[in-house]
RNA sequence: AGGCGCGUAGCUCAGUGGGAGAGCGCUACCUUGACACGGUAGAUGUCGGCGGUUCAAUCCCGCCCGUGCCUACCA
């Protein structure tokens, strides 16, 4: 093996090892196994475009659970996968036609999804790619896409099983309609948008009266389509006009006013309300229960069609706003204009003003098959993390609509129906297959068939997920193995989409909760809070990241900033700091290795007596490890993340490798029992860290490899360090950080006293006690060299020399000789110090003199304050003493 | 309108019913044989405001202010 680098350089050593994992089947899950199996299926990403960071986030999320259970001994099975996403897809794809003047209609259904089918393939193979370059340990052998023929199946034999099931039907509803991509949306997809609009005071004449009955509408143009006028039955101002007919404005047609105490406020506007049952949903239900004609004034595209007036056809549905508002202003019915903030529902994907129409579509029965699941969380079969969505979710789940399934679209699975063509003949027929020469019509024999042209909303297939890329409805092994999956990991904002349909498509077909676990992420923000999105301009590609700072360390930091329940701010300098991070464990790791060049073989501690600050390292290294997997067991990655930059780089980088330098420089079994340790603790802390950062550590675990006995080939299959690993001893450890803070303290007030590192410095300590003579006696040399003291003397009886600072510590007090010439700094840093005990002691006592306190407080904490009190009583007494005979 | 969340150091954010933390930034000193992508030491906070519960509140409760998100067919 090459020397190792001075500099980590993560496009060399990121470059190495990802290949190898896969051809060496790491990644691969077996179908069976003696494993307890532990599986999570990716949520699949759109085949839109790329991914963006906050796929970087979900896909670090997952691969940390991943490794860390296989290195835990699981069988785990992380399936990859995209979807063919629908709407989006189709858009962007009739977006990049438009540019070239073509629409999806001038390529006709086959020839437009061709092109879908080359812009899938190019995505596709841009995200693999950007998986890719995240290192994350997919099993590409089992990769799925939702309109895969297995996954198709699985969709046609759940839509057939519903419809026998009468779970879902086909009817005329009202439903929202995108003019822009000339489909149906479900209600999910509908965006409410605040907008400045008006309220415009219409006057519909009363037939044979002179009275005027004035509505008050925030859409004038859809007076076009009204079949009523509605009033509250008891309003005395109007209910003696309930029966008469009015005049409809611009048109030649009367209607009725109609009394209907459900949908007309007599408080709100005029108190009377114009009835368009074709374009608004609760003039729809109005109409319903008037038995009011329905007329659609609306084109698909959201031109006035032939049921208004000539004068009006053809114009788009804003247009005609303004040639409506015109005309009844000309013609006197326009009363009056009033400024008003009101919520419209906007097309998530096209951004344009959804239009309410009545149309004859797929419907899912979502109560049904919602108690199930409802039930599954209200009773723990899945939980969710954080917990506060759950509430969310019941929230949903209770008022839940029947969804629209059916979808205008050409790209994605064509509905499984197929109509009879004998005209007048109503018969269909729904299966998974489709029909032949043989299938025969029920209602009239015929064999003449012609399939539904609609495709099936995406979140159709995607509610199958769990189930559908194992096999299903085959009852294959990866089937028994690895459903329920273990844990669904995505985004909150998907929870209706798909998690909740997950939930009522895997309880219903398999009859078990489709996960036992689902943890939502964080959504990642930039560093001004805002979403990012590509019409902002503020995504980033996580492959410009990667390619600036390794995978390595941009999945740490993303680990590190998703605390649960809150958003997270990617801010540049922070990567920054981990890429630092990674660096410092590279140079750590190159120590160890340069004092290993007398070594053969593995290393181990059968037999060394490890010095105390070996023993320190060994139980803090225990600690450390005890503390990650409580993390990752809990799902708080930035606690497991933080834990292990403070271990390797505050104790292990600051103290430990600080303090081996003694004992490697001092040769023989001392030597010999540093680099054991070391090599030990560096393979602890690899192995700890592998799951955030797979290639660093995987790329220095080689190299320690060596040193290491009976371990597998890679580190991406050698176990995850338990507690027990290593001897602990938590005495030994105390003692340590006593000498630990000795040092600091000489530190401390060389510094502030401004003695150069270049100077060494006498110190006297008189110990707290014989134990701590002995222990700090055994650390002179790491006193010496970490302090820069040359005379160091440890004597009970201590007094303090003349020129001499002084350092008060709970075990022992301390003289640092910092010459004549430093006294005036010594005296204001003792004035400081003083200060702040002061006010630490009047906090203290103010408890203490409390005689509640001392009652109720638990006896425990009482002491600590008392033991408290005492320590800067006398530490304050101790420095008063020092700035008298200092002559401050 | 209802629901959920947030407000802690200059910035980005952890955290806990009993002595306020991290990273970055800032200040001083240091080319000490792993690392200047570094070392050592340090400064910085009415823990949004007001009340309440408690011996004790940054943490629990209520109200208010600010802020973000989700759900919702009042013209």
């Amino acid at each position: 093996m090459e020397p190792i680098a001075k500099g980590y350089s993560h496009r060399e050593v990121e470059a190495r090892w990802y290949d190898g994992w896969v051809d060496a089947g790491y990644f691969h899950a077996e179908a069976q196994s003696d494993k307890d199996p532990y599986c999570i299926v990716i949520p699949p990403p759109n085949v839109t475009g790329h991914l963006h960071i906050g796929h970087a986030l979900t896909l670090t999320i997952q691969d940390v659970l991943i490794r860390y259970k296989r290195m835990c001994g699981f069988n785990t099975l992380w399936l990859p996968g995209t979807d063919h996403a629908g709407i989006a897809t189709q858009m962007v794809v009739e977006r990049d036609l438009a540019a070239k003047g073509v629409s999806r209609f001038d390529l006709g259904r086959r020839k437009f999804l061709d092109e879908v089918w080359r812009w899938k393939d190019a995505a596709h193979a841009h995200i693999v790619k950007q998986m890719k370059a995240l290192s994350i340990s997919v099993d590409w052998d089992r990769e799925r896409f939702t309109l895969d023929e297995g996954l198709s199946r699985a969709v046609r034999e759940v839509f057939v099983r519903l419809y026998e099931e009468g779970l879902i039907y086909r009817a005329q509803k009202m439903v929202n309609w995108s003019p822009a991509i000339r489909t149906v949306l479900s209600d999910l997809e509908v965006e409410e948008k605040e907008l400045e609009s008006h309220l415009w005071h219409i006057a519909y004449p009363v037939e044979g009266t002179d009275v005027r009955l004035v509505v008050a509408t925030t859409r004038p143009e859809t007076m076009l389509g009204d079949t009523a006028v509605a009033v509250h039955p008891e309003d005395e101002r109007y209910r003696h006009l309930i029966g008469k007919q009015v005049k409809l404005p611009l048109t030649d047609r009367l209607i009725p006013v109609i009394g209907d105490a459900e949908a007309v406020d007599p408080e709100f506007g005029t108190g009377a309300l114009k009835i368009t049952p074709g374009h608004d949903f609760t003039d729809f239900e109005v109409g319903r229960r008037h038995g009011l004609p329905v007329i659609s004034i609306l084109t698909e595209d959201a031109h006035l069609n032939d049921e208004v007036p000539p004068k009006y056809r053809g114009l788009e549905r804003f247009e005609a706003r303004e040639v409506v508002v015109r005309d009844l202003e000309e013609q006197g019915f326009l009363v009056s204009i009033e400024d008003y903030k009101h919520v419209v529902g906007h097309c998530q994907r096209s951004g344009v003003v959804v239009e309410p129409t009545v149309s004859l579509q797929w419907f899912v029965k979502a109560k049904t098959l919602a108690g199930p699941a409802l039930d599954a969380v209200r009773n723990g079969d899945t939980v969710f993390i954080p917990k506060t969505w759950e509430k969310t979710y019941f929230n949903w789940m209770e008022n839940i609509r029947d969804w629209c399934i059916s979808r205008q679209l050409w790209w994605g699975h064509q509905i499984p129906v197929w109509y009879c063509r004998s005209p007048g003949c109503e018969g269909i027929y729904v299966g998974v297959e489709d029909p032949d020469e043989s299938t025969k019509c029920p209602a009239c024999g015929a064999a003449d068939w012609k399939q539904d042209e609609d495709v099936l909303d995406t979140w159709f297939s995607s509610a199958l997920w769990p189930f559908s890329t194992l096999g299903w409805p085959d009852e294959t092994r990866e089937l028994k193995t690895f459903y329920p999956n273990t844990v669904m990991e995505t985004g909150f904002d998907i929870i209706f989409f798909w998690v909740a349909r997950m939930m009522m498509m895997g309880i219903h077909f398999m009859g078990e909760v489709p996960f036992g676990t689902v943890y939502f992420h964080a959504m990642v923000r930039d560093e001004a809070g805002q979403k990012m999105s590509k019409t902002k301009g503020n995504v980033i590609d996580p492959l410009e990241l990667v390619d600036e700072v390794g995978a390595d360390a941009l999945r740490f930091t993303l680990a590190t900033l998703t605390a649960q329940g809150r958003d997270v701010k990617l801010s540049v300098d922070r990567i920054q700091g981990y890429r630092e991070f990674v660096n410092k464990l590279w140079n750590a790791a190159r120590f160890v290795f340069m004092n290993l060049d007398d070594v053969e073989g593995p290393l181990t501690l059968d037999g060394l007596k490890p010095a105390p600050a070996d023993r320190w390292i060994l139980t803090r290294l225990d600690d450390m490890v005890a503390a990650v997997r409580g993390a990752l067991d809990g799902f708080r990655f930035n606690e497991g993340a933080s834990v292990l930059y403070q271990f390797v780089w505050h104790r292990f980088c600051d103290w430990y490798l600080e303090l081996a330098k003694g004992a490697l420089a001092e040769g023989g079994p001392r030597r010999r029992t540093a680099q054991t340790v070391l090599v030990t603790s560096l393979d602890g802390i690899l192995r700890a860290l592998h799951p955030f950062m797979p290639n660093v550590t995987e790329e220095l675990w080689q190299r320690l490899k060596p040193f290491l006995a009976g371990r597998p080939d890679s580190i991406v299959v050698d176990a995850y360090p338990m507690t027990g690993d290593v001897p602990r001893f938590d005495e030994d450890a105390r003692a340590m950080d006593e000498v630990l803070d000795l040092i600091s303290a000489v530190r401390g007030v060389r510094s502030q006293v401004q003695v150069p590192p270049s100077e060494q410095v006498g110190v006297l300590v008189r110990p707290g006690g014989p134990e701590v003579a002995a222990h700090l006696d055994m650390h002179r040399e790491d006193i010496r060299r970490l302090g820069r003291v040359d005379g160091f003397v440890i004597d009970a009886d201590a007094q303090r020399p003349d020129g001499a600072a002084l350092a008060v510590l709970p075990f022992a007090e301390c003289y640092v000789e910092i010459g004549a010439e430093r006294i005036e700094a010594e005296i204001a840093r003792l004035n400081k110090a003083i200060a702040k005990a002061r006010k630490g002691l009047e906090g203290v006592e103010r408890k203490l003199e409390n005689p509640k306190f001392i009652d109720r407080a638990p006896e425990q904490v009482v002491q600590k304050e008392r033991l408290k009190a005492a320590e800067l009583k006398d530490g304050i007494q101790r420095l008063d003493e020092a700035v008298r005979s200092l002559g401050g």
